[in-house]
DNA sequence: TTCCAGGGGTAGA
DNA sequence: TCTACCCATGGA
């Protein structure tokens, strides 16, 4: 229901689209401050516009995949301005990849054959967040921990740095959330986590050995010295991108192959453990290749080899998209 | 209790 | 470039 606290945009993305598996394709709609209301096949989150200015978006799949649209109801507690409403669209364009191009991906794919011809029209878009900023400490997030240590320390540094939305009642999704009870919060903005000094920013949130890398980050993006957000959209080489961001302390191989992928670039591969297990169990028989052995297997895929083995991985798994 | 996770930094070879 | 070792934390 549109109330007068409530905003309903349209977007339409470039070619085809699968809501459900854009938003589910990995792990990112499982950290916070993205909740996955599964009855309704809904993303909700809070989306910090200005300090102090954040709205509820609650974002689903609209029409019929794989050629659907995406609909965004935003919840602000006053009028929503013309250039809030364009931030807003563009903040979800860039999370569902909506004016990315897959067509020379879905051509290999087609002249591959066998299964890979049978790839699902949509499949390809990995869902990302409204800012680079927060793809990059999501990543540093993921390293050398499990997926539930993963989701602790995101939702720690959201209940302790990021900003409640404003007055708007919340909804009954919110109360079915994995965090009931809770007002919902934005992902914090990189001047939040910098206001604090490095010992108290180690105190309110246990991120261990990773505490002293994000706050660094964070007040190097606050200060301007590092601009991440034209980083992830500029037209540089590859290589040369990837050198910038192993750069950033607590990015090495893994995490610069996981944010070139998040940046649009799928030219190379995250070599995990959950990587070393699949390509093991599909392609070695359970025997343990070196990473040399397993990055060859995609070898031949060039700059697609990141969405090669996403979509072999994620079709074991029985996944639709 | 021990191992190790959707690894990375550093020192030394 | 490669290897060994260390790193905080918590789940298994």
């Amino acid at each position: 229901m549109t109330g007068p606290d409530a905003t309903v945009l349209t977007l339409s993305p470039a070619g085809r689209f699968h809501f459900r598996g854009t938003a589910r394709a990995h792990g990112w709609v499982d950290l916070a401050p993205n909740t996955w209301v599964p009855a309704t096949e809904t993303v909700h989150r809070v989306l910090r516009l200005a300090p102090g200015r954040g709205v509820r978006l609650e974002i689903s799949g609209r029409g019929r995949p794989p050629r659907q649209e995406v609909e965004v109801r935003v919840r602000h507690g006053t009028r929503l301005g013309d250039a809030e409403e364009e931030q807003i669209r563009a903040a979800v364009r860039r999370m569902f990849r909506l004016d990315e191009d897959l067509s020379e991906f879905y051509a290999l794919c087609r002249d591959r054959g066998g299964p890979w011809a049978r790839i699902p029209r949509g499949f390809g878009r990995l869902l990302r967040s409204p800012t680079f900023f927060e793809d990059v400490v999501k990543t540093i997030c993921t390293t050398n921990i499990q997926w539930a240590g993963t989701r602790r320390m995101v939702a720690e540094l959201v209940r302790a740095f990021g900003e409640r939305p404003g007055d708007a009642p919340p909804t009954v999704d919110e109360e079915t959330s994995d965090r009931p009870g809770e007002p919902p919060r934005s992902f914090p903005a990189p001047d939040a986590l910098a206001r604090v000094s490095r010992e108290a920013f180690a105190e309110r949130v246990t991120l261990g050995y990773r505490a002293p890398w994000i706050h660094g980050l964070a007040r190097r993006v606050a200060e301007g010295e590092l601009e991440l957000e034209a980083l992830a959209d500029s037209d540089r080489p590859t290589p040369e991108l990837r050198r910038e961001l192993e750069g950033i302390r607590g990015v090495g191989s893994y995490g610069s192959a996981t944010l070139l992928m998040l940046a649009g670039r799928y030219g190379h591969l995250a070599v995990d453990s959950v990587f070393r297990d699949f390509v093991a169990e599909r392609h070695f028989g359970g025997a343990r290749p070196s990473d040399g052995e397993a990055r060859a297997v995609y070898e031949g895929w060039g700059e697609w080899r990141y969405l090669a083995y996403w979509f072999e991985m994620r079709q074991a798994a029985g996944a639709d998209v």
